[in-house]
DNA sequence: TGTACATCAGTGAACGCGCGTTCACTGATGTAC
DNA sequence: TGTACATCAGTGAACGCGCGTTCACTGATGTAC
């Protein structure tokens, strides 16, 4: 069931398609797609939870048996909903890398709120990619799981760079969670609002760069 | 309905109670507290939104109608909850505190490592207490989150000490929430088993003596 | 170019389920006399 | 000390609801001849 690739991996497939859910016709053209768009926008009006596959049909226009041409079952919308969030946080993380060319702090600190902005802009996602792993993870599937490898990979190498550690090493890998770590924070108590208890206006830019000179400079916690 | 204070505040109550929940009495004795454990074990076991309040009410061997003799609604039970969470976390914040007399960074550490001890170990109820605060929160019930707030006190004082900052000023409590921030980044990576993607063993403790280490010496971020 | 056919993405009705909450009630308890 | 009574924490049945998933089916499509 799951062990195949999903229809829609890259492929839009839209070969008739027209705009988009126009009127009833009987062949959709494309509801994978439309299903996950719907599901995407549940996530983030009610949370995952609350995200149910009828209301995702009501929206897409199709009967409620629809989706089970496509995924196998709802944990399995859930899971390609995952992959596809993690292929565009890895995104946009990539490309606020590169416009910061200069290796240190500064570029460590760019990456860190791209990925703290990914999260403030599609908060029901960030907590399912980060929160739900354990519920989603599916035993046939061990791929489940590589997007979010290739995208903490983003950040070790210039990490390494950044704090003059041999990259690749141990040491530079601990750096490198650590700041993980903080900025996983930041996104974490922003979205769930907790700051708000400090009755002191917060700056996460101003968060991050200091985060970033700060564990940068102060070195890798010791061994685990 | 809920803005009289809960009347299981503090008292046990237990007037006639017996050890607990021993054969059907009509009159349970202690029926409010006993929800509350069911609830919070229903909350570890399950997450907060599987938990039911039938599933609780089985537990407690009474009907499903029972608990609106106690609480408003189901989000009165999760709100009680958080309260006596956002307390006893509290406490253990406050008893690994007088441990470690000495102010500095390992004083920091190691209330750190008390607020990642307590997510560890109530990973269900942690994720409520800070992850559920927009749906719980009700307007007409405005000291909700108070518990939160006195929780995060105890770290303010601290920080000004160990940073040779002025206690009680903005820069203090700025580099307060950053601390704060990583050790809620810490407990909740590690509470999601994200750290499982990195292939590296991570060792808490090391990461969060290395950040107040570093981030106490870095300084506090600019003013937002 | 025209037709027969296999494919398979859709339908719509049904399934069994568990949920939160309300309702009129019952009966154990503590108190006033 | 004994009795009448008010209180209110429990009961159990019912409500309306929306859910995930399955089933036999239908009909649009692309392809082989």
């Amino acid at each position: 069931m799951a062990d195949a690739s999903h229809p829609l991996s890259d492929s839009p497939s839209g070969r008739p398609a027209e705009p988009c859910c126009k009127r009833a016709r009987y062949h959709h053209g494309d509801l994978a797609h439309a299903l996950l768009a719907a599901v995407r926008e549940l996530v983030e009006r009610d949370g995952a939870d609350r995200m149910s596959v009828s209301k995702a049909c009501r929206m897409a226009g199709v009967s409620t048996a629809a989706p089970y041409k496509h995924f196998a079952d709802r944990n399995d919308i859930l899971r390609t909903l995952c992959d596809h969030g993690f292929e565009e946080m890895r995104e946009t993380m990539h490309a606020s890398r590169a416009v910061t060319p200069e290796p240190g702090a500064a570029r460590i600190a760019a990456i860190g709120k791209a990925y703290v902005a990914f999260a403030a802009a599609n908060p029901g996602l960030f907590r399912v990619m980060f929160g739900m792993k354990r519920e989603l993870s599916d035993p046939s599937d061990d791929d489940y799981g590589q997007e979010a490898k290739a995208c903490f990979q983003v950040v070790i190498a210039d990490v390494a760079e950044a704090s003059g550690l041999e990259p690749g090493t141990e040491p530079a890998m601990r750096l490198a969670i650590m700041l993980w770590t903080f900025v996983h924070g930041v996104a974490t108590l922003l979205i769930d609002g907790d700051y708000e208890v400090t009755e002191v206006p917060v700056n996460t830019d101003a968060l991050i760069e200091a985060a970033a000179r700060g564990l940068l400079q102060g070195g890798p916690p010791q061994a685990g």
